[in-house]
DNA sequence: CAGTCATATATCGCGAAGCTATATATAGAC
DNA sequence: GTCTATATATAGCTTCGCGATATATGACTG
């Protein structure tokens, strides 16, 4: 699977982490990992894009975060707040409902009018 | 309908533009209205966003203009280019493919499974 | 044991791009 | 004459994704 043009994907990455860390706790690098193979390669969020993310997800409280030292692998696990449950949930449908209406939209390009016989 | 938050739509406006000049020449404003009312008032691109994204198209000769001073109003018309054609139906099977994925992984926040009764 | 690769997080600087505000000009309504 | 809608354009601000780079450890390999 080719990777996807990023750019098609600015704007859903904030929902995109949130919907994988809907599933429980984790951390970056395997929520980078999760994201790959679950898309078979299509979605790959950079480190230098991802980790900031997170940041700026855990500052508006969405997510909060605790680290595991107890281990030689230093590990930063993030879950979901409430208030990050509600705004998935709220992110969720409206891009739903953009995807439904940019979809219709695309049909004509997507799938081409048969020929009348 | 409420209007959507912008954010969701980034990375898709110049496949939307592309989209609604595929059916046809089109002004700038003209494409501004269409665009709200086949979404209901979903998608509300604003001028300062859209005359730039117009010019960058045209630039990458995707879509070409074309003035007409005949009446009062100005208008500048544009259409698409071959090689706009090309990029529109590639873009939108790109995007389709990143809605579906998309849209997989946001089925669990989107229709909650149901208690096994 | 030295070298290399995968794991794991972080930040800087760059460039792209969308929004608000603003400017300009005309047409039509009242 | 004033106000609103039509029609296009640009400057400035900010956000944000990416590549590059840094740091440190674990695991494998010869």
């Amino acid at each position: 699977m080719a990777k996807l043009n990023s750019e098609l994907m600015r704007g859903s990455l904030d929902l995109m982490l949130l919907t994988v860390l809907s599933g429980g706790k984790k951390y970056g690098y395997l929520l980078q990992q999760e994201l790959r193979d679950a898309s078979r390669g299509l979605i790959d969020i950079q480190a230098g894009t991802m980790y900031p993310l997170l940041h700026r997800l855990e500052a508006d409280k969405l997510i909060r975060s605790s680290w595991d030292d107890s281990t030689g692998r230093r590990r930063k696990w993030y879950e979901l707040t409430p208030t990050g449950r509600k705004r998935l949930s709220q992110q969720a449908r409206e891009w739903h409902e953009y995807a439904e209406c940019l979809k219709n939209m695309l049909s004509p390009v997507l799938e081409p009018v048969p020929r009348t016989a």
